[in-house]
DNA sequence: CTTAGGATCGCCT
DNA sequence: GGCGATCCTAAGC
């Protein structure tokens, strides 16, 4: 039976911890999308972090409530989805960076213009496009309505790495994976 | 297999 | 003007 996730405890807890603790827990955006299989997390002590140098117009969601998504856009181009931590004011968050598909995979298969399953939602850019998360999202609660956090019925077992595509604080051991997955953005090493 | 370049938005210096 | 929490395609080895 599946068990949504308490988002106003789950979320409570700093970005390494939630980050972590997100992967196996399924995440459906109007009922599409799968288990979670890769993480980083941010700070505002962190000088990778958007909120690093404090609030913009950009990243103000991460500075409200936790409990809440972070959309932003990358490179101009593409979206990425970030859940909000800690408390309010604080500016933390975690990228959610690959999904494994179960759910609505034909949809995301016309969405993304792909086949390969591997490649419907291994990156942050391609699980947005997979699951038609836009700036629309940005600042909605995760436990209503389009989102669906679905807690995992058993432990999963998860390796951490230094996060990717970043230029500074780039030894930060804050990206978490799924031990084994075939969805990962870029294997562990 | 690896590398290089382009697309293009928001905020920075 | 520059630089990203990226991805795709094309070309080279």
């Amino acid at each position: 039976m599946p068990t949504p996730i308490a988002t106003d405890t789950f979320f409570a807890a700093d970005s390494a911890t939630v980050a972590r603790r997100l992967i196996g827990i399924t995440v459906l955006v109007d009922g599409i999308g799968g288990v979670i299989v890769e993480t980083e997390a941010y700070d505002r002590e962190d000088a990778a972090s958007h909120s690093f140098a404090g609030e913009t117009p950009r990243n103000a969601t991460m500075f409200g409530p936790p409990g809440h998504a972070y959309v932003y856009r990358s490179y101009g181009i593409h979206w990425c989805l970030n859940f909000v931590c800690r408390e309010v004011g604080h500016g933390a968050g975690v990228l959610v960076r690959a999904i494994e598909p179960l759910v609505g995979i034909q949809t995301m298969r016309k969405r993304r213009g792909v086949m390969d399953e591997r490649l419907l939602c291994s990156g942050p850019g391609r699980l947005c496009q997979a699951l038609a998360i836009t700036r629309s999202h940005d600042g909605l609660r995760l436990d209503d309505a389009p989102f669906e956090l679905i807690a995992s019925d058993a432990a999963a077992s998860v390796v951490a790495g230094p996060r990717i595509g970043i230029s500074k604080a780039v030894d930060v051991p804050w990206r978490f994976g799924l031990s084994g997955s075939r969805f990962l953005s870029k294997p562990f090493r």
